[in-house]
RNA sequence: GGGGGUGCGCCGGAGUUGGAGAGCCGGGCCAGACUGUAAAUCUGGUGCUUCUAGCUGAAUAGGUUCGAUUCCUAUCACCCCCA
């Protein structure tokens, strides 16, 4: 499934090729998340045709409460759904532990939820957790888990872990490759451990021998300084096995992605080009720009004449702002499309990189850049 | 031309029946935040200054009063009615 080209000299970062029933996926990449079975504001086509986003996420707890598992079973799975040919990874709603805390109630059996809908209390399990993500069809499973806050006391960090670990066991006992749809799917187990060395090593051994397909890492990028994030990653690359993919889960800003790949992660997920495309944040290789800011009122300059989306080419930044500041919804939308197309050609132009051996010396030259505000 | 009404912030509302408030609610504007999406959302600022405080301020100019955004006079602007 998982066949790595190559490692970098000097670093961790590597190349490789993760194979799904649904198509090639080449590391390091980029996962643009598709949340409520759509990225926001962007269709299905220009992911694919245009921006080449190579797999997307989708999200258990979100899916589940809209549209619900009817219609997604009646449809064949959320690719058919959705129209969406390529790889579907799925949170397992792991992530909605941390960020709906306060409609949640953590048990050793599993989480019990009210729905922020309607309020409604259902009862997330590792078990049942992998049956929804069957009946959604994702490419990739990810393990349920408690995604743990920032910060977080150790003691409660490790109790968290462990549970998690617990969890795991029950979830690869619940977890069938042979989807309902005629794909098959692939399971993915998550470091926990918070920023505490000795538990992210502890975990990370764990889930290593385990020899499961993808080992993802999460509970980081959650407010916690980004030295902490690099040595927790450190800590965790340098346990879990080169022979298999390894996600961090959440991460990040265009220099966290390099960071990462420096330290042998390939595989990334974030909301921040889609959010903060719509919230007039755009990124570019020399920095990031907000969009609404009045210094860009009379800029005729084009968006980003180095980005390969025509769009952000062709428009000024101008008439961008314009956009945002009249409510426009092709503002978001411009936005999203430019920076989920910046992303993607920041991890190609990566694993370009680390093809030609020269990843390291390259990071140190951009890193600074896009750290810019501008 | 005659009669009536209304004027405070960048805009729209609310409110002030002589003891003000640099002050309420929206919006706009100026910034900031956002990392496995309860987020096209949220937070802060938006008269001036030497800024833990002070000053100026309710269309403009006067007046009455201990005290005026409030009462009086004139002027200006806008709205309504009549010619």
């Amino acid at each position: 499934m998982f066949r790595l080209e190559i490692t970098a000299p000097q670093s961790k970062a590597r190349a490789g090729v993760l194979s799904t029933d649904h198509g090639d996926i080449h590391t390091p990449i980029f996962m643009p998340v598709g949340t409520l079975g759509t990225v926001k504001t962007i269709r299905q086509q220009d992911l694919e045709d245009q921006i080449n986003a190579e797999i997307i996420l989708g999200n258990t707890y979100h899916l589940y409460l809209k549209p619900g598992l009817e219609v997604l079973e009646r449809s064949g799975g959320l690719h058919a759904f959705m129209d969406w040919k390529r790889p579907i990874l799925t949170d397992s709603g792991g992530y909605q532990v941390y960020s709906l805390t306060d409609i949640r109630k953590i048990k050793e059996e599993g989480v019990r939820f009210q729905s922020h809908i309607d309020g409604k209390h259902l009862l997330f399990t590792p078990e049942n957790v992998m049956e929804i993500q069957k009946t959604i069809g994702a490419d990739i499973v990810m393990a349920f888990d408690e995604c743990t806050p920032y910060p977080c006391e150790k003691s409660y960090a490790e109790r968290a872990m462990h549970r998690t670990h617990r969890w795991l066991d029950r979830c690869i006992e619940a977890f069938e490759p042979s989807g309902p749809y005629g794909h098959s799917q692939h399971f993915a187990g998550i470091v926990q451990g918070s920023v505490y060395s000795d538990l992210r090593r502890q975990s990370s051994e764990y889930i290593a021998k385990k020899e499961l397909e993808i080992n993802a890492i999460g509970g980081l990028s959650v407010g916690e300084p980004h030295p902490d994030l690099y040595a927790m990653t450190e800590v965790c690359t340098e346990i879990l096995p080169a022979s298999k993919p390894r996600y961090l889960m959440g991460v990040g800003t265009p220099a966290n992605i390099l960071e990462c790949i420096d330290r042998g992660i390939d595989m990334f997920d974030c909301v921040l080009p889609t959010r903060n495309a719509r919230h007039g944040l755009i990124y570019t290789w020399e920095g990031t720009i907000n969009i609404k800011n009045a210094k860009w009122k009379n800029s005729l300059e084009p968006v980003d004449s180095t980005s390969n989306s025509p769009m952000s080419r062709r428009h000024t930044k101008a008439y961008l702002r314009h956009l945002f500041h009249s409510g426009e919804y092709l503002g978001p939308q411009m936005a999203s499309f430019h920076n989920l197309s910046f992303y993607l050609e920041l991890v190609r132009t990566a694993r370009r990189h680390i093809l030609e051996g020269n990843f390291s010396d390259w990071k140190k030259e951009v890193v600074p850049k896009l750290e810019k505000r501008l």
